[in-house]
DNA sequence: CTAAATGCAAATTGTTTGCAGAAAC
DNA sequence: GTTTCTGCAAACAATTTGCATTTAG
């Protein structure tokens, strides 16, 4: 990781060591603030700042991207081998991958039709998974949380 | 629509009215500022909040919705009868449309795969427009203006 | 040494709210 | 009249930056 860095101009340091660490430690999508609170709890003295930029220096060098799902969040997810789309829980705001290449397939085809450059793709499900479906009868009405209340 | 709103107990009122009407001319995405800004050429008097809450009512009562392509911005799509995806263009920030009857029936599938309970679907593709794809080679390297610069 | 990284505090940006007065019905 | 709406200013929340200082190479 370290010659890593430097090919690319970076140097390591022992909070981004940790934080690093800490964020391929984890398999699902954080946000700063989670990233944050967990790489505290081992330097306490590391700031938000740190944890910030270094997560977008995973980004930078490629071994992450941000996902945002429009909840105001933004989170960041593993660079897979393999290209996935993402199911959102409105209710407890998990993230669970699943496979896309079928789709992705179709929208190669489509840019290519409409003479677009793709870069990337999104795909996502937004909706309650197993666990918040079944006690969710109440709340799921068509409206999103933060739509819901309009003052 | 003064009759629409009634039923679900809203007023109509001058500004409401222009605000409506605005949005409804439009064909493309607005955000809350673009809106503002149309707006205000009729009526400079309208506050920027009673846009934001207008562009929500107009979502709540089913005729907009969010649209978050994760520039920061929150835009708002007039909801048409046949579902569809965006393109999204990096640079000139252009949102077009295109049609995913296709897609929604996979997707439709695997969520039902995983017991999810979906509410919406989002599917996007971010690139380089037509236009954007010719004069941006030296930009199109990967990155995202906000990822590039990371101070 | 020099360039890059850190931690803090402060700036920014977009979204949201509280409230008093005005307007709809 | 009562309820909703408006405009303003201020609150918020998340992201981003400036800067003095420290650290890696």
């Amino acid at each position: 990781m370290r010659e890593f860095l430097k090919t690319k101009g970076f140097k390591m340091t022992p909070q981004r060591e940790l934080i690093f660490r800490s964020f391929f430690e984890l398999t699902d999508h954080v946000s700063v603030d989670e990233l944050y609170i967990k790489v505290r709890k081992k330097d306490s003295s590391i700031g938000y700042s740190t944890v910030w930029r270094n997560l977008k220096l995973i980004c930078k060098v490629g071994l992450a991207e941000e996902v945002n799902v429009g909840d105001g969040i933004t989170r960041y997810d593993h660079i897979t081998k393999v290209p996935h789309g993402h199911l959102f829980c409105i209710n407890c705001k998990k993230l669970i991958e699943f496979n896309v290449e079928q789709i992705i397939a179709i929208l190669a085809q489509t840019a290519s039709d409409k003479n677009f450059a793709p870069e990337s793709f999104k795909i996502e499900i937004q909706g309650y998974c197993e666990e918040c479906s079944k006690d969710n009868k109440s709340d799921s009405n068509g409206f999103s949380q933060k739509q819901q209340k309009l003052n």
